[in-house]
DNA sequence: CAGATCTTTGCGGATTTCGCAGAAGTCACG
DNA sequence: CGTGACTTCTGCGAAATCCGCAAAGATCTG
């Protein structure tokens, strides 16, 4: 309680114009829209006007901040659960090696709905895609049939889940 | 829209009630929880009275389940973004391979507040865990000094990611 | 300084959330 | 079969929140 951010309003709200972009493309965010993400890191739900009181702006003010940072895709609120919870038995992480174009097999994988997660990487793998299915059927043939399938795929190594020990969204909370 | 769930209302009821709990001590959830679920899925801020004409419950009920699924732990509401927007410039996936109680490391990485995600598998690494990390220093401290050093931690493999291609949190609702 | 653009603020009215008491359904048990 | 303990659902009024909008304030350009 009582974290206000209103040491420097002024200075806080003059980086705040002009959005800015940096190389990738991707939004500049000042230090006022940083606190109200982690606002809603903790609570998804929290009220606007709460956390108005907390960044030091009002209401209005958040709710226009906050609509303009989920238009532009800088963040979601959704609720987010345990698949195993939910019903999806079987969850896989690939790795994925690539000849030629990696960000096109990336694109690929982006498309299967099965896919949750995709990131291109340094290392022994080029890709590494988190897949959730309902079965060993359904793990099966999205691994043997369409991923493998792709033209480029050099080849692939699976880790079949296990238990999920940790899924946290905090980032700078700590 | 008009994707009632009206069906069965009474059978769905039935399995309701009584919350019973699968091997792994976690809540067994019925369909209309699922629904539930599926909505906050789209868009976590959804009022409860929408929810609930969505699946067929007065807005104070969808209001006690939602408030029970996130006692629970079963889902959270929260706000997700890509840590690079964020100012986290590093991250990594690194695999874990354990002499001894795997479980033990994988609690010991779950206490360490840069590891986001830990998942113990099966293939050629006992345990996967996403770092996040504010810099190169910070990322190499983490791994060399902090996760190698646990001991039981036999080796460890990094893949440093360059580029986020996927993130969803859409389970059931394709 | 004027003009264009963007952000913030203040404020009603519509909507939603919240707490609670009562009804309804379920289960265990004699 | 009925009774009590328990859980879940519903309805409703009061309080809080959300929402749209017009005006005010800032910033940048020229």
């Amino acid at each position: 309680m009582h974290s206000e951010v209103v040491a420097s309003r002024s200075a806080e709200q003059r980086d705040s114009s002009r959005e800015s972009r940096n190389g990738n493309g991707t939004p500049q965010l000042d230090a006022v829209s940083l606190a109200i993400i982690q606002q809603l890191q903790e609570d998804g739900r929290r009220p606007y006007a709460a956390i108005g009181k907390a960044v030091g702006l009002s209401e209005a003010a958040v709710r226009q901040r906050v609509q303009k940072l989920l238009d532009q895709g800088v963040m979601q609120i959704v609720a987010v659960t345990d698949p195993l919870t939910v019903g999806f038995r079987r969850q896989a992480m690939v790795g994925v090696n690539v000849e030629g174009d990696v960000e096109a097999i990336a694109d690929a994988l982006t498309d299967m709905s099965e896919v949750e997660y995709v990131v291109m990487t340094a290392g022994s793998f080029d890709i590494l895609a988190e897949i959730v299915c309902e079965d060993d059927d359904h793990l099966l043939d999205v691994i043997n049939k369409r991923i493998r399938a792709l033209p480029g795929v050099r080849s692939t190594e699976s880790f079949v889940y296990l238990k999920l020990k940790k899924q946290t969204y905090m980032w700078g909370t700590r």
